[in-house]
DNA sequence: CCCCCATTGTGAAATAGTTCACAATGCGGA
DNA sequence: TCCGCATTGTGAACTATTTCACAATGGGGG
């Protein structure tokens, strides 16, 4: 498969969403790109990275570009989510029900303060993150979710790579060093913040 | 001043946060390099946007580049933070402090619904949203946080944008439709999950 | 049955971003 | 003082992404 760019991926996301709310049977890649704010042609590119959806005259028939969609991403399957830090951002996440709408289902959490150990979370038990490696060796993950201080985060994420997650969404403000099959997304707010500020500063 | 792209902003702020933990006096551009994860021609091209900061032979001092950085980013001010939205997600934030150690001051939380309305929140009261516009009047923000659901998301920032902010960083999943002067961030976790799924869908 | 038209799919052109490669240069040591 | 060397700053080359523009075509109406 030709390499395909990041930046198609995330549309492709977008287009996702929009599609699963839309009420017509049929969409054009015009009202596509309104919606996801970009442009018609855009869409079309994207699609055609993997193969062609739509029907010249009409447009795309919403349930199957949404089921195409769906599986180019791979959501057709669920995945089990691992989370490790129980602090405020983990128990944000934990209680968040985009997530399990869309296939991803936290299965446990970990945390090594033992005033949250055994507390239940929106059902789940915390465990001792001491247990990591041998839960995972008993019910492997592919996706884990790193909400622990930024100190912490590497040590978590080598414990992590060597249990055999591959892909890892990152909430700690440190880039993380992992071997070329682990995939890692960080999402650094404070760095949100900073690219607002550039722009204030800069008009 | 000529365009300067996204991830270059992005990769300056990854640069400061190193350059503020570094203990010697100065760094070359390969050692920032290492640090963030991309190439010293790459740190070099990034800063030479903004002028030449560097000693040849000897690297960057620490201090001054640091300083640099801050500026170019505008953070030598502080800014003043509204927050809208105080569920899950927004006490998370409230709470974090990685926000305001790098210059974002949270000075207002609004929401809705009457049970959260009055309460104390790390020392701030939640107001009701129906005071957001007269309250920005008195106090102007340059910045807006939205951790509304999806629905109420777009009615908020117009609200935001016709009293004065400049700049909103978004947490509901869609995007926004602002006028060209307000500059938008959106942090979409769900679609970070999914560019995941996608990376482990095709290895 | 055939024409019209909206809209796709896609090479080619344009633009944006990254990497290369090397001359310029400041510093430390002889 | 002058040499050697590490490292910057930057055009130029390369690679990636977006936009353009138009031929191809499916469907609906006459
Ligand atoms: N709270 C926010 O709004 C926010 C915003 C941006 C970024 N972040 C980042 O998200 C991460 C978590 O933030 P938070 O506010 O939830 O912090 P927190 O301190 O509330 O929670 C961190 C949790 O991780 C646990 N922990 C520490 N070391 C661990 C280890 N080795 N294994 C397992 N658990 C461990 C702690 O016991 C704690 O429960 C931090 O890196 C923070 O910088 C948070
Ligand atoms: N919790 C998470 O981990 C998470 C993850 C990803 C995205 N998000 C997104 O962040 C947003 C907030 O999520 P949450 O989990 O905190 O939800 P939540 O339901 O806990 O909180 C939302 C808050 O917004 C308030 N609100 C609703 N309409 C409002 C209005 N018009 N003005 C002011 N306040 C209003 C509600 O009263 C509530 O307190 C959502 O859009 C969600 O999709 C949350």
């Amino acid at each position: 498969m030709r390499k395909i760019s990041d930046s198609t991926i995330r549309r492709l996301s977008v287009y996702l969403r929009f599609l699963e709310q839309a009420k017509s049977p049929t969409i054009s890649s015009g009202e596509l790109a309104r919606l996801g704010g970009t442009t018609s042609a855009q869409v079309r590119k994207d699609l055609s990275f993997f193969g062609s959806f739509g029907k010249r005259g009409l447009g795309y028939s919403v349930p199957e570009l949404t089921r195409r969609i769906r599986d180019i991403l791979g959501l057709e399957r669920g995945y089990r989510v691992v989370l490790v830090g129980a602090g405020r951002m983990g128990g944000a996440l934990v209680q968040y029900h985009g997530f399990r709408q869309r296939g991803f289902h936290i299965t446990a959490i970990y945390d090594q303060d033992s005033r949250k150990i055994g507390s239940r979370w929106n059902g789940l038990v915390v465990r001792d993150v001491k247990h990591l490696e041998t839960d995972l060796k008993k019910d492997p993950s592919d996706i884990a979710i790193v909400a622990t201080p930024a100190e912490s985060a590497q040590h978590v994420v080598d414990r992590l790579v060597r249990s055999g997650v591959k892909a890892i969404l990152n909430f700690a403000p440190v880039p993380l060093n992992v071997p070329p099959d682990v995939e890692v997304k960080t999402v650094n707010m404070a760095l949100e913040l900073e690219t607002l500020s550039y722009s204030l500063a800069n008009r």
